[in-house]
This record gives C-alpha cells, structure tokens and sequence, in this order.
DNA sequence: ATAATTGACGTTATGTTATAACATCTATAT
DNA sequence: ATATAGATGTTATAACATAACGTCAATTAT
C-alpha cells in the first residue's frame, strides 16, 4: 500500500485489488473481487481505472483488455513503459528506460509523428517457462 | 488486388473490403461492408481474419480492436511491425525496419525474454493533423 | 477406389468488454 | 448560498469475440 491520498472510495478499492494481483486482471475480475465491498456495476470499475490509469498509477494491456498497477508507484514521472507478457506464467515486466525511449524518439524523428499514449507490449515466453 | 492465391472466398471478401479501406475497420464494419455478398454472422468475418493474419496480410490493432492490410502485402517474410496511428485522421503507417527489430533484439537481450506476437503501436497526432 | 484428415463453411447462441444516459451527492471556491 | 467539479449509483445497451454444433469439399494415405 502506497500513497493512496487524495483516491475516492472506488479508485482505492480498485487499486488495492490490483495491487494483490499477481497478474493483469480484467475489469469484470476486479469487479468480481468487489461484489462484496459495494461495487456493483462495470461502470464503477471502469471509472475507477479511468482515473487511476490518468494519474499513471495503473497501466492498460491492450494486447489482453486487462490492468495491471504500475510497477513504479507512477510512470508519468518516468517515461512511456514497454510491457514484456509472458503467455505461459502471465507475468508482466514493465520497463521503462533508455532503451524504450530512445526508440520512440527515433520513431517520432522518422515518421514526424507526435505520440502520446503508445502502446508497447512484447508478447511471448519469458525466461523462467522457457525453462521449465 | 494483388496474390489472393490459395485465399477461399471469404478470405478474399474481407481481404477486399479491407484493402478498399483507407483506414483500420471494426470485424463489425467488415461485416457490414459484406453484408450484400452473403456473408452474414461476426463468425464468418472472425475466421477470415485469423487466416489473413495467420499468413501476414492483415494486421491486427490491439489499441483499436480493428484491422489493416498488411502494407508490405506479407510482413512475415520482413519483420515485426510498428504502428503509427494517427487519432485524428485514423491514417496508419506501418513500420517494419531496423528501428523495431533492432529495439526488440536489445529488448530480448535485456529481459530474457522470447517474444513471438508483439503488438508496437504509437498512438498520437501525424505530421499533416499537427499542421492542419 | 475409398477411408481419413484437413480446412472452410454456416448458424445459433452466448460470452466478454465497454459505454450511454440519467439522476444524485458532496466538497470547494466565489 | 450557489455554482462548479468530480465522484457516485443504476439501468440499459453497444461493441467485440468465441463456443458448439453440424455440413461439405478437397487432399492424401492406404
């Protein structure tokens, strides 16, 4: 549990069932999770995600129509992260560093293109099931 | 129109209607568009999907939950992909060189990690939209 | 030749993900 | 005290996607 100050009712809700998760979860899981905290309807859910994925305290998997907490309490101050999905064990590894960035730069430079919310996800088996 | 070869009716109906497209089309939108040439259930349209990206001519927009030709008539003989997606005017560039497969190797590399389904997509404003 | 496999087809029903529209309600700032 | 901003709750519906069933034609293995 992190700095939750200034997160509504649902938005805490939410992000605290995130933050329990192991793995991304879907609105309608998180909403499952909830039945018994009062929230009733998707649209609470959604809401909530919403706000928490604005202030960069959670992410969207595009690839999955999932949610997962952002692994850096906030990425905004960071920079776009890149998502590592392993398909087998569903574990995610955010990164967020030169190597995601200086890509999108040269991606902007080459197609004089402004990007403002990417979406970067490498699907496929990580090292541990690739083992296993 | 180009190699539809070995392509079964459906295939090469849907692979028309998104070939006329000049933007990313909804399974729906498809739908809709071949609703005069028998095709009649989402299903159909799902099925000819999966077998156009199957083979590389279609790619699917996992920011959008829609579909484009493949601008290089077959991606899977070059590369993974990048998308650049204007919201404005929805036009699509696909990229598909050194920058991406360079990105994912140094990707790979760093998180162990062996992607087979990647999903790039740069969300934001082209250079013509900016301008206008 | 013929049985078995494969891939496509069509249909109905259903599952999953997401938002529209409407009515409150509370805190904050003027 | 009142406007406005943000959050809430609810019902209904839209949009996206697949399960499960049965059929059919082309390929290939025996």
């Amino acid at each position: 549990m992190t700095d939750n100050i200034s997160l509504s009712q649902n938005q805490k809700l939410v992000l605290d069932v995130l933050d329990k998760g192991t793995v991304p979860m879907s609105a309608y899981m998180i909403l499952d999770e909830l039945k018994g905290s009062g929230v009733r309807a998707p649209l609470q859910v959604y809401r909530a995600l919403e706000k928490l994925i604005s202030i960069g305290r959670v992410h969207r998997l595009e690839s999955l129509n999932a949610f997962i907490t952002c692994s850096h309490l906030s990425c905004d101050k960071i920079g776009v992260p890149a998502f590592v999905i392993c398909d087998k064990c569903e574990q995610v590894e955010e990164i967020c560093d030169d190597t995601v960035s200086l890509f999108l730069a040269k991606m902007e430079e080459k197609t004089k293109f402004k990007a403002s919310k990417s979406s970067i996800e490498l699907r496929g088996i990580c090292d541990a099931c690739e083992d296993a």
